[in-house]
DNA sequence: GAGCCACTTGTCATATTATAACACTTCTCG
DNA sequence: CGAGAAGTGTTATAATATGACAAGTGGCTC
């Protein structure tokens, strides 16, 4: 995704690194098709049009953001109509919720099985998603010690994004 | 708080452990005065409410639910009564708020620094709070590699704790 | 191809979570 | 004591999310 080749869209630095933007959001597609074939998942229109607008932006989006703009391309205008769409999305492991967005964003390794981590940049709003091995976790630790049985985790750090933090600075 | 000593006051495993739980009412409610004591916080009439409806629970408790037990005990019953009151514990250290379920828990450990991870049981809603030392998170790691300067992190985990699985076993 | 089924979409209605703004009171500190 | 800051209570409203039902779509068997 860092891109080392042609055409940079964008000079943002969104999900803190340059790169060929328009790429993410034509991959991210292809993945998502070719992993609802291989699933035998209805990938329709309405869950396209979600998915592609998540992946314009390396930032979450809200629900109602993603409503106003599946309106503007015709589709249904009622919130069950993004709701659906999104959960489909994060139930097949293409996007994923940031809880202390209470908002959504595409998925940056729709491939690898995904116990994803975030930074969230408090000023720019860019979120990054970071790879995550589940094991070595605080919470691996805390879970084996109690008995608890982990099924799903939540792991979101807010703070400065290295473009922000070096304005923040000066 | 996993007490050697005397009367359990109940025999549900909150906080995943039998304990006095009589003794985290009261031991929270005095770290909290001894802490605003210390700090110059005002600790008021509905924040020691508040928290004591939150001490007397090991789960996430969400913000009108506390507004009706703060109506009962009469206070005020508008929703901004509940989330002030909030916002100050939680702005010190005294609760935190999983973002999972957007309830609130007092804290476990407001003694210490706090970069709190919490399990959260599906089944029977109760939570944990694990002692964490961020240092050596996947968040840091990732956050170092790319620059990115973190202020605040979420940490939680959805499962089943020891005795929901064990019942799910069976 | 007709009929059946599961799934998806769109809509209306409503629930749940959260905040803005303002008047009034209480506390703190000089 | 008086001035200002902090806290409380209220009204009103915003933002986020779900339940229920009707209608459409696609894939299936026979």
């Amino acid at each position: 995704m860092t891109s080392g080749s042609s055409n940079i869209s964008t000079d943002v630095p969104l999900g803190f690194e340059r790169h060929d933007h328009a790429a993410c959001v034509s991959e991210g597609l292809l993945a998502a098709e070719t992993r609802c074939a291989d699933d035998g998942l209805r990938f329709t229109p309405v869950r396209r049009k979600v998915l592609e607008i998540l992946l314009q932006e390396h930032r979450a989006l809200g629900a109602y953001v993603i409503l106003d703009r599946l309106r503007e391309e015709g589709f249904g205008s009622q919130p069950p109509v993004a709701y659906r769409a999104l959960d489909f999305l994060v139930t097949h492991g293409l996007a994923h919720k940031i809880e202390r967005l209470n908002a959504f964003i595409a998925c940056a390794h729709p491939d690898q099985i995904h116990a994803p981590a975030f930074m969230i940049c408090r000023l720019c709003d860019s979120v990054a998603e970071a790879q995550s091995r589940t094991s070595r976790s605080v919470l691996a630790s805390a879970a084996k010690a109690t008995g608890f049985r982990i099924e799903r985790t939540v792991v979101e750090a807010e703070g400065l994004c290295p473009g922000c933090a070096e304005q923040a600075d000066a």
